[in-house]
RNA sequence: GCGACCAUAGCUCAGUUGGUUAGAGCGCCGGUUUGUGGUACCGGAGGUCGCGGGUUCGAGCCCCGUUGGUCGCCCCA
């Protein structure tokens, strides 16, 4: 072996932007995908199982002129046939796709629910990686507002069983029909040209491209105009004045919480109606913890037949880390712990271990170093019960002892316990 | 793509105006307290100070570059 340091093999990195995840964080992980699962099937949301690659264009098609987004932020490659091949950015534009192509229509109004992982080429920050993973609901061809409101409904009892509702408001705009929004864009885009000196370089290049993002600018020179500029109620149609009258109705029947923010707008011209995001100030720069929309033109601009749609979006690291913060969620501790204290209990710890298994309880076996330590390590663990098996002066001791006292299965324990010293 | 801050033991960090052999806590391993116990004490293993250059008699510390991380901007489907 050569003792040369610099021979040492180095180990390959993690991909930028990806994280492992181990134990507290792992299992808070978990929960909010169980709770999800869970909660969805109360609404009657089907599973969904999308690809998490799809042909290049299907995304390009959905993100339409937003070209950045497409030739920067994609994670996109040829594969050996030579087709462009994309992993997902997103769980709508894939959905969508296998609506169209696998006549799904059949079955609307769908309501499907799904979540995995997703990838976005761009600088990792708190709560924002390149691998990330998603909760995802959507209804495909209903065109009820009371769909959209079911949807925020869902998503509302979804927080709330996640514990994390405390600080997380559900803001809401209306962006019209068709007619409505080009109005008011429009109007935008007159009111920001009026004040064309004052605004921000980032703003003046938002101008040409993609104006109604000038009215959630972060820079101060911007926010008098932004405030000044007129709001959409102003250009709404009747239809989708009462489209969206419907929708707050629904909410406020189902006693959810809402708050109208008219400066919530969508950058895609295929979104529709309402939009929504639920917000909070305790996760840095990143405030969204859940976000969607009604998009009544894309699976159109898919090549699809005009489908009115709806769906909503949301980060599991980022609810994980608001679970993390709630304290909502207890970490996962062994029910009993098994203290051989001697060698020669080592073998009867293991069986014992293997038996309280078997009988559907979380055991953790610690008969390995020290046996002075053993009990102290098993402490550490913080079981429910512990148990101990030791060797005083030749003759075999065995104890069970209650360390937590709101445990409920300690009596089933017990019965195994003492199954298992009495049987031959 | 842009900016700020950071990088020392497995983890969290200290390390003075640049000055002998780089430290602590936690964790890990072993031993002692002949004990129903999360204690205390003793000992041990573990470090290319992210990497590469430079300045200097001398660099963990200063300078340049680079890689990575964090946070923010842009973007946000």
């Amino acid at each position: 072996m050569s003792k040369d340091k610099s021979a040492k093999i180095p180990t390959p990195q993690a991909v930028r932007g990806t994280q492992d995840m181990l134990g507290d964080f792992a299992d808070r992980f978990a929960h909010v995908v169980e709770t999800f699962e869970r909660v969805r099937r109360l609404y009657g949301y089907k599973r969904v199982e999308v690809p998490v690659i799809e042909p290049t264009a299907v995304f390009a098609r959905s993100l339409g002129e937003t070209t950045d987004v497409v030739s920067k932020e994609m994670y996109s490659f040829d594969d050996r046939g030579g087709e462009s091949i994309t992993l997902r950015p997103e769980f709508t534009a894939g959905i969508a796709r296998a609506y169209i192509t696998n006549g799904w229509q059949q079955f609307a109004p769908l309501k499907v629910a799904t979540h995995g992982p997703l990838f976005r080429y761009e600088r990792p920050q708190k709560g924002r990686y390149r691998q990330f993973h998603q909760l995802d609901a959507e209804v495909l061809g209903s065109d009820s507002p009371l769909a959209d409101a079911e949807l925020l409904v869902f998503a509302d009892q979804l927080l709330k069983e996640l514990g994390i509702a405390e600080g997380v408001t559900l803001t809401l705009n209306t962006l019209g029909d068709a007619e409505s929004r080009d109005a008011w864009r429009a109007a935008l885009v007159e009111h920001f040209e009026s004040h064309r000196g004052a605004l921000s370089e980032d703003s003046l290049a938002r101008l040409d491209k993609n104006p109604m993002r000038i009215l959630d600018s972060k820079d101060p020179r911007d926010r008098p105009i932004a405030d000044s500029a007129p709001d959409i109620d102003a250009f709404l149609t009747a239809e989708a004045q009462d489209f969206f009258g419907a929708v707050t109705s629904g909410l406020d029947a189902a006693g959810v919480a809402w708050e109208r923010n008219a400066r919530l707008v969508r950058g895609l011209d295929y979104y529709r109606h309402t939009a929504f995001e639920f917000v909070t100030d305790r996760l840095g720069a990143q405030g969204t913890v859940l976000g969607g929309g009604r998009y009544d033109g894309l699976i159109e601009a898919l090549g699809g037949p005009p489908t009115p749609a709806v769906g909503w979006a949301a980060g599991i690291e980022r609810l994980a880390m608001l679970v993390q913060e709630s304290g909502s969620f207890r970490t996962h501790v062994p029910d009993i712990a098994v203290v051989a204290e001697n060698i020669d209990c080592e073998l009867t710890a293991c069986s014992l271990a293997a038996v309280f298994r078997r009988s559907g309880f979380w055991a953790e076996l610690v008969a390995t170093g020290s046996p002075r330590k053993r009990f102290d390590r098993a402490r550490k663990l913080d079981p429910a019960l512990i148990v101990s098996l030791d060797v005083r002066d030749g003759v075999h001791t065995r104890s069970i002892k209650l360390l937590d006292e709101r445990y409920n299965r300690s009596p089933a324990a017990h019965a195994v316990f003492d199954s298992f010293f009495s049987s031959p």
